[in-house]
RNA sequence: GGUCCCUUCGUCUAGUGGCCUAGGAUAUCAGGUUCUCACCCUGGAGACACGGGUUCGACUCCCGUAGGGACCGCCA
């Protein structure tokens, strides 16, 4: 039997790097031996899910590339919300194996109960009021369904994938609720019918869900059901170490698309926390379904930083092939620009020439600026420092010569520039700057002569002809 | 409070008792290259949390301490 792994995130919100890691997990893992990866959508929460996070979620898996494989039965996803029945139906198998108990204590009677607990000084916990009442269905009060917890054994043992061996005494559990008062199924006990029905072999999540694993396995006994594996990677943490939360916005996947990150340098990125595979730093998603397997990943938490973030980010820009560079542009262009941008030979020329140069993808928008608009304006600093007067007749001798060019060349760009530079003893640099403000408005750009290029003949002249006039003028 | 977990350079990590005067990457610093910015090249600084054991030998095993964290809901 093959191994098949899922995500199941609740739609609470966008999918946040710590998510999208352990989605790429079990990916990678299921791709790695071969198996299926299915995704979950755990809904029943229906104060907090809503519709719009669930596409989010997706729509961050989309990105990513991250595919997954319809459920038994052809169900492409399926959500808790739907399966209300089942777990009715897995509810009451519990109950007939005198496994659970109807209990009809109230949570305020609970909530007194811990509280005296707590007060004595011991774990807060259900005292068990209606462990042996024996109650049936027909109590005529509201009930709750809980789990008849053992007494006694080691029966929450397990070899954890990646954490090693754990599991706690059962005697630590309290009988806790796996039905509430309306009948509807908790979270630990969907979860468990949900994988045993899914035919889920490993279950590959979050070390924060290390510790309801017993609660778990202790399900999976009560039902006479075979449990899958587990494997619980460590915590992504935030820069100061604290939990990832739910409401960093910032570290949502959307988030890191519209900072200019590539999908590639993403999944690269997360790939790396917490997981390794010796001194390989770049994966692409090939590598990970070819590499990737649990021994590799660690123990410890780790903090999301951008600094290798960036580094990879600038990877992926240097050697990403260009169709698929500028599919990941084109938004950045057309914001850029403030129109649709067609994506002609110069555009796509010059955008090699900016890969060397940028650290995202905004970045590099940002740097074709002086080739998607006419309206670009003189920076005054460079301005005031490049285009002074004394450099206009230099400016003016490199617009005759390039207008007398036959090839709008780099070859002949730089014969232009020799021919002015040569005879007055300058320093290239000492007029390529200031054609550099000429034409992009601003002392960066790609090498002077491939920046002629690519703008063109008439632009570029048309640039250089206002910035004489600036020159001119300059200290008058 | 209870249970459980974690601890190697700032950060991501390699390391499964001798290959470790602890490796790589990134960040940082200094040089080089250069028409700007970058890229690139060279070099520097930078860590086994602490204390006890076990052992011929410990980053690696055990115990304790400290620090950090997760979980303890009729939330997921």
């Amino acid at each position: 039997m093959g191994v098949v792994t899922r995500y199941a995130p609740s739609p609470t919100g966008a999918l946040h790097i710590g998510g999208a890691r352990t989605a790429l997990f079990n990916w990678a893992f299921a791709r790695h031996e071969g198996g299926q990866f299915l995704l979950r959508i755990e809904d029943t929460d229906k104060e907090r899910s809503t519709a719009e996070s669930e596409k989010l979620v997706l729509e961050a898996l989309d990105w990513l590339g991250v595919r997954w494989d319809p459920a038994p039965g052809g169900d492409p996803l399926p959500h808790q919300s739907q399966r209300g029945p089942r777990y009715r139906e897995a509810i009451a198998e519990l109950l007939a194996r005198g496994h659970a108990y109807r209990c009809t204590c109230t949570p305020a009677e609970v909530e007194a109960m811990r509280e005296r607990a707590k007060a004595r000084g011991d774990k807060p916990r259900y005292d068990g009021t209606c462990r042996d009442k024996q109650l049936g269905p027909d109590v005529g009060l509201p009930f709750a369904v809980r789990l008849r917890v053992p007494e006694s054994g080691g029966w929450t043992r397990w070899e954890d994938l990646i954490a090693g061996p754990a599991g706690e005494d059962a005697a630590e559990l309290d009988d806790f609720v796996l039905a509430r008062t309306d009948g509807s199924a908790i979270y630990h006990f969907a979860v468990v019918v949900d994988d045993h029905d899914m035919g889920i072999t490993h279950v590959i999540r979050g070390r924060e869900h290390m510790s309801s694993t017993p609660r778990q396995l202790l399900i999976y006994q009560g039902l006479g059901w075979e449990p899958p594996l587990f494997g619980h990677a460590p915590l992504l943490v935030e820069a100061g170490g604290k939990k990832l939360s739910k409401r960093a916005e910032s570290l949502s996947v959307q988030s890191y698309r519209d900072r200019g990150f590539t999908p590639e340098t993403v999944l690269n990125y997360i790939a790396r926390l917490g997981w390794s595979h010796g001194d390989l730093e770049v994966f692409s998603q090939a590598d990970l379904a070819r590499l990737f397997t649990l021994e590799g990943v660690g123990q410890s938490p780790s903090q999301v930083h951008d600094d290798k973030l960036i580094w990879l980010s600038q990877h992926y820009l240097k050697t990403l092939p260009r169709d698929v560079l500028l599919g990941h542009l084109q938004r950045f262009l057309d914001a850029e620009a403030g129109r649709p941008v067609p994506v002609d030979d110069g555009l796509a020329r010059l955008v090699d020439l900016l890969r060397d140069r940028s650290k995202t993808l905004v970045e590099m928008a940002s740097l074709a600026r002086f080739y998607l608009r006419d309206d670009v304006a003189l920076e005054p600093k460079a301005a005031a420092k490049h285009l002074l007067p004394a450099i206009a007749e230099p400016l003016g001798a490199l617009a005759g010569a390039l207008e007398k060019l036959s090839t709008w060349d780099r070859p002949s760009l730089e014969a232009a520039f020799r021919s002015v530079i040569e005879p007055r003893k300058l320093e290239l640099g000492a007029l390529a700057q200031p054609v550099r403000v000429a034409v992009t408005g601003g002392t960066v750009s790609p090498p002077i002569f491939e920046t002629l290029e690519v703008l063109g003949r008439e632009r570029s002249l048309r640039r250089l002809g206002a910035a004489i006039a600036v020159a001119q003028r300059g200290s008058a």
